[in-house]
DNA sequence: GATTTTTCGTTTCATTCGCAACGAAGTCAA
DNA sequence: TTGACTTCGTTGCGAATGAAACGAAAAATC
């Protein structure tokens, strides 16, 4: 008898967690991106290197990608639009000449201070959004932050 | 007095949701993207528009568009390329001619039967590793996939 | 102290992306 | 019918991306 195809597995792609999982955060991260354009006229890849500058100053480029997760390129290029705009400074660092230090200019600090406010007023309407959800999401993501690289 | 520069608010990147959803997407997505690379040389977009015609054949762009949460741009573009590779055959709809049916070739759904079986696998190891937090993360998806667009 | 190795940040290159514009096809309304 | 409007999929364009190559500087090795 000739045969039709062969049956496929089972696979439902909406209780794929990966799937799941991106199309969540993109969704968050396209309601965040929406605000610093239209308030701030920054980027992504901006933001998480201001925020970064904003907790801790005087920063290089590999601290950056190691504690926000961006490739470097992606540090240096974002350092650098945000140079041209006048929001951070960057400088030679004097013990080691190959790194670049990183900080808010004034502009920038008074930036942030309106962001980092916007910033806090997301995180604690969306908790509120969530309700109960929030706090599984949250061990949920701890739990896998923390599973080892493979 | 002349003053210090003003404090920022208090702000911790380490705990915004946002943030943390972006990397452990990432994460996840990235660990996932290799196997699809390295076993199938297909990437994410393409895996996206090959899953959904294995559940369902004969479908469109638009469709894909809509149930995949992709850009028509980038669904008509991976398709050009599985079509390229002999995965996916595209035909003009009848009816309709605007539309497009996309629709598995055999060189695709035999592709397809081990893909699936894998993606299954990696689903099962993943909600293994972790452990009760799976749950959690499930539930907490949930609720966040279920909130309205704003 | 000279020379290999490593680290740092930038830049180049090819690819991918999102958005807008587009032509083709269908729908609607006068 | 005819003409306005909408929908579908592709494509052109400029921007953004990751990977690799690069020069400069520091560290390690001999």
């Amino acid at each position: 008898m000739s045969e039709d195809a062969a049956e496929l597995p089972e696979f439902d792609l909406y209780s794929f967690t990966p799937y799941r999982l991106a199309v969540a955060a993109e969704k968050l991260s396209e309601r965040l991106a929406r605000q610093y354009r239209d308030r701030f006229g920054i980027s992504i890849p901006e933001w998480r290197v201001l925020v970064h500058l904003a907790q801790s100053d005087d920063v290089s480029v590999r601290d950056i990608e190691a504690r926000v997760a961006m490739e470097k390129s992606k540090v240096s290029r974002a350092a650098s639009r945000l140079e041209a705009n006048g929001l951070i400074a960057k400088t030679r660092h004097e013990g080691d000449k190959r790194l670049v230090k990183l900080r808010l200019t004034a502009n920038g600090r008074a930036m942030m201070a309106e962001l980092l406010v916007l910033a806090n007023a997301f995180q604690a309407e969306l908790v509120a959004e969530l309700g109960d959800a929030a706090t599984n999401l949250e061990t949920g993501l701890d739990r896998l932050l923390a599973l080892p690289p493979r």
